[in-house]
RNA sequence: GCACCGGUAGCUCAGCGGAUUAGAGCACUUGUCUUCGGAACAAGGGGUCGUAGGUUCGAAUCCUACCCGGUGUACCA
């Protein structure tokens, strides 16, 4: 579908081009000045030398000849062209895209029209504790999905766990223990505890291997009686443990309203992992090295890394080349996305890297995205739980607040979820996320709560008026101008997030409906109008905007709840 | 040491393919209100855009150096 701003900029672009004799590439308009207030405007000052007029003389000449029937007002300002369009051509536009809707849903393009994505995040180790990462992760992931599926893509979500290596070894190490202090067999420990019991283990375990050179030995051992299946003991605790920590991801991803196609599991991937390094050996990618398989990364100013261990184990960034040929096998996959954090980032340069030398195709169709950490501002929330904060804790945490301040709201979840989806997702991604409860869930301001409270104000109009909205050509929709620009402009947002991966512009624009929208609800009395054609006409622009807050919000994984 | 990411208002952050008077939320000050749901709206104060140079008619945005913080740097993931 061709949207109507969209086609109001290149006819400008176009109408300029022409005018200028320039080029149409070089023809910039931007959309929506703050300042001015304008809303498009065309910088003329790349033209001054080419036309040996100045930037002013361009913008006035050009707003003499340009003719564009949109327009209310065209007026060259500081080298600038600027253009206010005519409220009532917005609303005609915006109405004519959204009865289109039977093709393309309003907001979504096929930019990525049968592209299959692959897309991968989260990734929680089993018998390592689930925090507040991995619901940040997943917040980012999900919207990225998302985000392609507006576009058109076929997504297939996907998640990869470590079920194997020293971490289980140390987690493993410490259910023993625990178990021993307890005099509990695995079946002893309670449903409702397990997931804490395997976090605590650990811990546990991890804070024994780096400080306690015997256990540090043990654990070792463990990883190799874990790792060839030796001990019947230790597999049935390796079986349940590993049963009890996909649970728990079950309930996390439940929580927030996610699923996932598939898993893979490290260990899956080793066969595939030894071939293809096999490979890359005899194509002289990899050599050995103090018995050790290795890339040289220096060459191509990156870190030297193992692929194979000197025990003939893969690590895991062979596994990584093998999950590679994995998902492609099964996907056939044109676009490859891996989520994780920015710790991974050079060590992704260097698979990837390698993977280039080996299967450029692959390498070609990955790319690696990352965020930052979550930390918490000081004194928050850490002292309650420790500084590994779950994800049901991070919830209980924040319906806490909003009893608080809203008591006895119906969708106290659906406002928690949104609240901790939107502080994470409103700042851009890479940086660190510092999260502060209180803010996070303010009731004014920029906010996940603030926005779903607009949208529930603009349904529960919908809901009490009589009639169904309808488009007028003699309503003038002066009033509703500002809430129309936006909603033409929207399109070309949904497209610059998908083409930047960038959910916050997103999340900014879903912010600016809701002020544009509480503003307008302040001025105008809606339901009381009695001119019938005024009240559809207003009613039909409402429509729209719950649309589009159900759209943009809908890509940040944000539900609206029915009352609040 | 080297590499990567970040340093914009008291706090948390947008803006960074240069361009019209540096923006938002929170916090602070002041108004609106017998409301189609005040979880709202209207207005105000507050910034040498880490530092110093450079490119440009024009730099938060591009280049260089430096300072501060985080992360990574061969058999962890």
């Amino acid at each position: 579908m061709s949207y109507f701003l969209d086609e109001v900029k290149q006819k400008l672009a176009r109408d300029v081009s022409g005018l200028l004799d320039v080029p149409k590439d070089q023809v910039v308009v931007q959309v929506a000045n703050e300042k001015i207030g304008s809303d498009l405007a065309v910088p003329c000052f790349a033209f001054a030398q080419k036309l040996g007029k100045s930037p002013q003389d361009i913008a006035e000449d050009l707003a003499v000849k340009v003719k564009l029937p949109e327009a209310s007002e065209i007026t060259a300002i500081s080298g600038f062209l600027n253009i206010w369009l005519e409220p009532k051509a917005l609303a005609q536009g915006v109405n004519k895209n959204f009865s289109a809707e039977k093709s393309v849903k309003y907001g979504n393009n096929s930019d990525n029209a049968n592209q299959v994505v692959v897309t991968e995040y989260t990734d929680p180790n089993p018998f390592k504790p689930l925090h507040i990462g991995h619901v940040y992760s997943n917040t980012v992931g999900e919207s990225i999905s998302r985000l392609y599926e507006a576009s058109g893509a076929e997504v297939h979500r996907i998640s990869y766990h470590g079920d194997v290596g020293l971490h289980v070894a140390m987690g493993i190490w410490g259910i023993i223990k625990q178990l021993e202090a307890s005099d509990w067999k695995m079946s002893d420990v309670p449903a409702d505890y397990r997931s804490e019991f395997l976090g605590k283990a650990y811990v546990h375990g991890r804070s024994a291997y780096e400080g306690n050179a015997t256990a540090k030995q043990e654990i070792t051992e463990l990883n190799k009686q874990i790792y060839a299946k030796s001990d019947k003991e230790i597999n049935g605790i390796y079986e349940a443990g590993h049963k009890w920590s996909f649970d728990a991801f079950d309930d996390m991803y439940k929580m927030l309203g996610v699923s996932f196609e598939k898993s893979y599991l490290e260990s899956e991937t080793v066969d595939v992992a030894k071939k293809v390094v096999a490979e890359g050996i005899k194509k002289k990618v990899f050599e050995v090295s103090d018995g050790a398989t290795i890339f040289k990364g220096e060459e191509y100013g990156l870190h030297t890394r193992v692929f194979i261990n000197s025990l003939g184990i893969p690590t895991y960034e062979a596994k990584d080349l093998g999950l590679a040929h994995l998902k492609h096998k099964d996907y056939k996959y044109d676009t490859s996305i891996i989520l994780t954090g920015n710790e991974q980032d050079q060590y992704f340069e260097v698979v990837l890297k390698a993977l280039s030398l080996l299967h450029p195709e692959l390498a070609e169709a990955t790319i690696h995205m990352s965020h930052g950490m979550v930390r918490f501002a000081e004194g928050k929330m850490s002292s309650r739980s420790g500084n590994a904060i779950t994800a049901d804790v991070l919830i209980e945490n924040v319906e806490e607040e909003l009893e608080k301040t809203a008591p006895n709201s119906p969708a106290i979840k659906e406002n928690a979820l949104a609240a901790v989806k939107y502080a994470f997702l409103k700042q851009s991604i890479g940086g660190d996320i510092i999260f502060d409860v209180d803010q996070s869930i303010s009731l004014e301001g920029n906010s996940g709560p603030y926005i779903q409270y607009a949208a529930v104000r603009v349904s529960s109009i919908l809901t009490k008026a009589k009639t169904k909205g309808q488009a007028s050509d003699k309503y003038d929709y002066e009033a509703e101008k500002t809430l129309l620009f936006l909603l033409a402009a929207y399109p070309a947002i949904v497209a610059e997030a998908v083409n930047m991966l960038a959910p916050h512009t997103i999340a900014g624009f879903s912010f600016e409906l809701a002020k544009a929208w509480n503003s307008y609800y302040e001025k105008v009395q809606i339901l009381s109008d009695k001119d019938q054609d005024t009240l559809k006409a207003r009613l039909a622009v409402l429509e729209q905007v719950y649309a589009v807050f159900e759209h943009s919000l809908g890509l940040l994984g944000i539900t609206i709840p029915e009352k609040m």
